[in-house]
DNA sequence: GGCGTTTTGAGGTACGCAACTCATTTTGAG
DNA sequence: CTCAAAATGAGTTGCGTACCTCAAAACGCC
């Protein structure tokens, strides 16, 4: 009837008892200060493993003293999703300062990979951990690598360093994004053929050139009857955006879809509607601010593929705080889902 | 250019000089324990105020002694869903024991109200908390109000009682997933017009009818060209939603959507290929199981609308330790998402 | 002003662990 | 067997809070 999960009220010294050591030893092993005889730190192991006995956080926490500190290191220009992540980690601070936590925002270009390069160096002086929205770039990697020498956990945030040796990545896989947009484009153009257009900032960036290759992949081997169009580049900007599309919907009357990559949203919604296709075209685009949020009650964009930035904010807290505890991370809760969002499941 | 978020490393003793009052008295005031003026405590919670300082979880859970546990009540049945909430719990032990919280789950009868509340009755007297997948009924409101009164924390799990005085409700809004499915069901469907079907456990559960309620609204609204035939009850058994939805299809060669309400997703599909129509109806459920999940890779199924039981699992754990420490509730963190799974981003 | 009551102060103990010191025992090499 | 090095034991202190006791002070009432 009633099935009981867990509640261990073993202490310290119940395990050095167990393992016929002193507490001191219990102690040394626990945090792998030398010498222990290998023969004992086994033995200290085992008694450990045998009770699945958890060192009471609080605790260790407690007895620890010194605060702990976690850098953000983010892009430093207006992008809307980033400032989200930064406004949901306000929203944390009581929390975080319950559990003495600090926790700082380090802005900086992170388009240009020596200048983020050198905001992260010597980091680790400072902080116990830090998380970056990283560039894949040799040079950022390098100094990813020494933060990690150097005894820091590193978390990359929304775009990856997969090369790097931070200890985890919290985002999105973006060649999975980019194929649930094409699905989506695909499925909701239903039984027509015709073309579908691309709007990408630039296909430099990485997470873009993961989303549309995601995405064409889906259009070559599931949706013949369309034809996808060379991707247009608008720099992630409204006006540019608005410009190249405004063109390629003149040359092209057949258009029946739409993948905004990037940001540069507005722009894309104008050049829709200001050629009277809004409706027409099957609109498909990424995150959830308020004005995407307009556009699919509107009617203009038909979904949004978002990853929850607050969602990204705390996660990146919890696993630095996991790592810096020692605790094992709960991959499942950390893990960041790909959110399919239409009008009628917006958050 | 470097953002300071929080770091208070004042401690009680330092608004105890702050107020000009005794330890004794600060403890007083922040436990609401009688015997100090009305002045004395404005004054010490001004002083708490003035430094927005937060107690130090750990020191007060570390002082505190007793452990503190919590009562998970669910359905005794098969249903999977559930098993996978149950599941993601034992996934969180070594998370729970690390902070000394004790979960149980206590196994009932969820739809016999009287059952149900028996089965409450008394919980407050061992559990600091509990969560309960409640039906809503005049005698569960009544226990469920028992247990708060007696000083329990009570969170209302997947389905709400939302006359009762429970402190929160951990699941999502049956009105909008049942709007987000007929908006899904519409656009896949595209132009063609036709009929759609409706297979639900029973329509005096809650949440399907919610969930029926949702869809509808938004067939009548927004796709005139559907029309939506009388719900079949399959009482979330296998066998009986196939024979009737089977019986249904014989009758209607013209059926071109499906909405899976509840549970039976298996008869549902081998009713749909044994009539040969699996590819040409869209078909869409709920929750994502090891069945829908193969349902959705091989085609049969289009979408699943899904609540994430890990995110419930592990939320109603946090708003239950949280309201047992006087803490605040992240909201945004604890809300459950309507999620939309479709092929491409099943997690 | 005296009385009883209410309010406040002072202090102690305990929670489980980290981090440290210093004395003692064990070990292995010569 | 001897001796230095390695391993271990025993113990202390402190982290910030909860919870408790007892005495002292302030208060309100007549």
């Amino acid at each position: 009837m009633a099935d009981t999960l867990t509640a261990s009220a073993l202490t310290l010294k119940d395990i050095a008892r167990q393992a016929g050591v002193s507490l001191a030893t219990v102690d040394r092993v626990l945090h792998n200060r030398p010498g222990v005889r290998p023969d004992t730190v086994r033995r200290v192991r085992e008694a450990i493993e045998r009770n699945s006995f958890q060192p009471h956080v609080a605790a260790a926490e407690l007895a620890r003293g010194r605060a702990r500190r976690f850098a953000f290191v983010m892009p430093s220009g207006p992008n809307p999703f980033m400032q989200q992540i930064q406004d949901y980690l306000g929203e944390m601070s009581a929390w975080l300062s319950a559990r003495r936590l600090g926790v700082e925002t380090v802005a900086t270009d992170v388009f240009d990979p020596s200048v983020l390069a050198a905001s992260l160096e010597g980091l680790s002086d400072d902080y116990d951990g830090i998380a970056v929205v990283a560039l894949d770039h040799p040079g950022v990697r390098a100094a990813i690598d020494d933060l990690v020498d150097a005894g820091a956990k590193v978390v990359t945030l929304v775009s990856d360093v997969p090369s790097s040796r931070r200890h985890h990545y919290v985002g999105i896989d973006n060649i999975a994004a980019g194929r649930a947009a094409g699905a989506l484009v695909g499925r909701l153009v239903g039984q027509q053929s015709g073309k579908v257009a691309i709007v990408a900032g630039s296909q430099g960036l990485r997470d873009h050139a993961e989303r549309i290759f995601g995405f064409n992949q889906v259009m070559a081997s599931e949706f013949p009857g369309l034809s996808v169009l060379p991707v247009l580049e608008g720099r992630d900007e409204d006006g540019r955006s608005e410009q190249v599309l405004a063109r390629l919907l003149g040359r092209h009357a057949d258009i029946v879809g739409l993948y905004n990559v990037g940001a540069g949203t507005q722009g894309v919604a104008r050049a829709l509607s200001d050629a009277g296709r809004d409706k027409q075209v099957v609109f498909v685009g990424h995150d959830v601010t308020a004005l995407t949020r307009r556009l699919l009650l509107q009617g203009v964009m038909d979904a949004a593929i978002s990853q929850n930035p607050g969602h990204e904010a705390r996660a990146a807290v919890r696993v630095l705080l996991a790592l810096a505890r020692g605790e094992p991370i709960l991959r499942e809760q950390e893990k960041i889902r790909i959110d399919i969002v239409m009008r009628d499941n917006l958050p």
